[in-house]
DNA sequence: CCTATCCTAAGACAAATGTCTCATAACGTC
DNA sequence: GACGTTATGAGACATTTGTCTTAGGATAGG
């Protein structure tokens, strides 16, 4: 029985995405940034996902005076990186050329974003025709 | 306590991804299409997930002689579009531009799509800049 | 009719996820 | 030094996911 490698489910993310934000964060404070943002969730809760986090060795706690104070090892790019390749390859068959696609039909950009988009394409196109001319 | 609204795992996505392929398939099916793909399941793994997949209203069933025959009820779009914008939401604050400039820096196209997209890009642009002149 | 097959039904069972309760230790304040 | 506040630790408990076992019905050949 292959032990399943470690994900992050959803409300763990949401608490890891709290300790992106503010760099580091006690239960409590975590607690509250979460109420704020509409989580309606105990102490105990967060207190529980934030120890999952850390049996995971995705955030790391560090005990100063009263709290443990948590802090992310993994970051928000990793974790990027890591859906977005599952995704590209559960969904579109590896073809990340695929989900761009999909993604500029059903979810328009704006003005800007499409310019930064074009920049980073025409790069993209540059550096091939050139062959790395470096 | 409010009901966790279903969501579609990794293995029963596996199976979904069967049906989406072939159109429809029993059990056995499915198994032989899985195995050949590298999943070991036994048949009785195979019957259970789809047995999942229906109850989520996910699929249906329809007994023909000997064996049930399951087809998609969802499509490959409607479960492209729900994680996707998952994705956004969760990974990059709802900004699908985001998400496009991470897929182009991390995961390069080849000259072809990268063409696709520009095409589609042209287009969104000549579309605001017109004013749907139609 | 008997046996080898293939099918479904039913449910088992461990791990992961989503949430919480409660006991108990430390701190600050009158 | 007893009291309320806050923190942790331990674990409870339902649901979902991952995977399988086993019992029993229908079918196909001999």
């Amino acid at each position: 029985m292959a032990k399943r490698p470690p994900t992050i489910p959803d409300s763990e993310l949401d608490v890891l995405k709290v300790l992106w934000d503010r760099g580091q964060a006690t239960v409590r404070e975590a607690l509250e940034t979460l109420r704020s943002a509409g989580r309606q969730w105990s102490y105990a809760t967060v207190a529980t996902l934030l120890d999952r986090l850390e049996s995971k060795g995705l955030v790391t706690s560090d005990r100063r005076e009263l709290a443990f104070i948590y802090k992310p090892v993994i970051s928000n790019q990793e974790v990027r990186q890591k859906r977005v390749t599952n995704l590209v390859d559960k969904l579109y068959q590896g073809e990340p050329g695929l989900l761009v696609l999909h993604l500029l039909k059903s979810h328009p950009l704006d003005a800007e974003q499409a310019r930064e988009v074009r920049a980073v394409l025409d790069q993209m196109v540059g550096e091939k025709s050139r062959k790395k001319e470096k």
